[in-house]
DNA sequence: TGAATGATGCGCT
DNA sequence: GCGCATCATTCAT
């Protein structure tokens, strides 16, 4: 059995946080359907010292959440067209979020193809714009508590399997930090062929 | 099979 | 205006 992960989870180093959440289970629920998959990959965005933190600029409209408590969703619209989600960690007035960049599909695949209908079932979650075009989630869905019974989640089953530690994706500051982390035996991690 | 590019809108300088 | 924590398509090898 998984249990639901608890705030004090979040509340805490965030490359500690990252690591952790890979091999764990994030479901949303809505009135139609409930969703969920296994998290393969992320990436660390740690404070206002990291440059490519949404944060480094201090506190804005959009980042707010970021300073505000642990367990709280980050999502933010980018390229005109995609979705980011992030997951917040560390003390409230310390800026740091894990972004969800990969998972494998688990429950509610038919309703994460109606919203993505092409490519192989197993990548369809295989990047972070891909995650939330397929889970449905948007900026309206940004400030929400993670251990509450709507969006969640919950502790992976036994060992995740090997992780890999690189440097992050698609930045342009900040390259030369290793803040990458994903499973290695994954097909759904994004990048690959 | 890999590199280049266009789509597209919002936040910040 | 510019740049962006992306992705799908196009074009070249």
């Amino acid at each position: 059995m998984s249990r639901k992960l608890p705030r004090s989870f979040y509340d805490r180093p965030t490359l500690e946080v990252a690591r952790n959440l890979l091999g764990s289970f994030i479901t949303f629920r809505t009135k139609q359907t409930s969703l969920s998959a296994r998290i393969v990959e992320v990436e660390a965005y740690i404070g206002q010292d990291d440059p490519a933190c949404h944060a480094a600029r201090g506190l804005t409209k959009r980042n707010q959440v970021m300073f505000d408590q642990p367990g709280f969703s980050y999502i933010y619209f980018i390229y005109g067209m995609y979705h980011c989600f992030n997951i917040v960690t560390e003390r409230e007035g310390f800026p740091a979020a894990v972004l969800l960049r990969a998972a494998e599909p688990i429950d509610g695949i038919e309703s994460m193809r109606k919203r993505s209908p092409k490519g192989k079932v197993e990548q369809i979650l295989s990047g972070p714009g891909k995650f939330c075009r397929s889970f449905g989630l948007t900026q309206d869905h940004s400030g929400m508590d993670l251990t509450g019974n709507t969006l969640y989640l919950t502790s992976g089953k036994g060992k995740p399997g090997r992780i890999v530690t690189t440097t992050r994706i698609g930045i342009k500051t900040g390259t030369e930090l290793s803040y990458r982390f994903y499973l290695a035996e994954s097909e759904a991690v994004s990048g690959t062929k």
